[in-house]
DNA sequence: ATTCAATTGCAACAATGATGCAATAATGTT
DNA sequence: AACATTATTGCATCATTGTTGCAATTGAAT
């Protein structure tokens, strides 16, 4: 199956991403159009899920997505559907050193990324993804290899410091 | 309070880490001199948990703390000794991108460290401080500071990749 | 040996991750 | 528009981990 967006062919498999990053930063796409793009129902909490974290910047945990409507799904739905959208690349878990989880949008290209890094505002408990270039190296042992890196940068961010 | 090791004079307050890395690496003062250099008492759960992490190269969680005498104390008690380590600087609280906690010995100068980089092995699922060359750059949005950044690296181990 | 403060074990609770199962809802078909 | 089918949801439930209070115990200074 393909399907066109601004005149680029992607195959649903290999380009997701590509489309669903036109899509929210563009935002020529709906909620319901990514649903069906990944192949999956429009139901109440994916939808709600995805308005949530389209209308916000940052990245939002558990807490901070049942906050405007704390009884609308049971927590199990929640969860559940938070990890189909995760399964399926349309959000992704960021683990944070205090051990807390919250989840955001793939708004870019993520297949060959390696390097995901996000910033904690150690003040406001923002969450952001960091888009802007980053560079990692690391000398590793001898004979190992790396496959993804993780990177959480703590600190204050703008409003913050301000403050 | 001042004491000396190796002809070199520290204040306890200021480097610590160096002398306990003397201590761990070199291998010059015992598990109850470290507890004593911290004013901490030489109590049983201290002793083992440092002798364990003094043992070992990886870092250990909880339960791999627990494997060899599961019951020898309380999980609470494992549970505030870990947490009064960690907070006198002896030991540091690794958080990996599954959630898991794993602890190792600050073996190295880290106070003015802000970068805390790890290994992680998805196979066997060691985790080894990174103590080579580290670099991190990150392109940080208009106005944020970052104080400190923590990065895991999966990957490969070199004992998992030959087998 | 005594004393005092620190540490420990136990009970208990909160938060989160996870699964099974029956009721319900979403989509394609008639 | 109603139906059938499959996926999704809510509820019950359990495991794990983080956390606190309190009384009993222990460490180490005297």
């Amino acid at each position: 199956m393909f399907f066109c967006v601004k005149n680029i062919e992607y195959s649903q498999n290999s380009c997701t991403f590509v489309v669903q990053y036109q899509l929210t930063c563009c935002c020529i796409m709906t909620v319901e159009e990514i649903l069906h793009a990944h192949d999956l129902k429009n139901t109440g909490c994916r939808k709600y899920i995805l308005g949530e974290l389209l209308k916000s910047e940052a990245a939002m945990s558990e807490n901070e997505l049942k906050e405007s409507y704390p009884d609308l799904f049971d927590r199990v739905t929640l969860y559940r559907t938070l990890k189909t959208l995760e399964d399926r690349g349309i959000i992704h878990r960021i683990v944070l050193n205090d051990n807390t989880v919250k989840y955001a949008l793939n708004r870019h290209h993520h297949e060959d990324d390696k390097l995901h890094s996000h910033f904690h505002c150690e003040k406001c408990d923002e969450v952001l993804c960091l888009d802007g270039v980053t560079h990692f190296d690391a000398e590793l042992p001898k004979g190992f290899i790396s496959k993804e890196v993780f990177v959480v940068v703590e600190g204050l961010c703008a409003d913050c410091i301000k403050k």
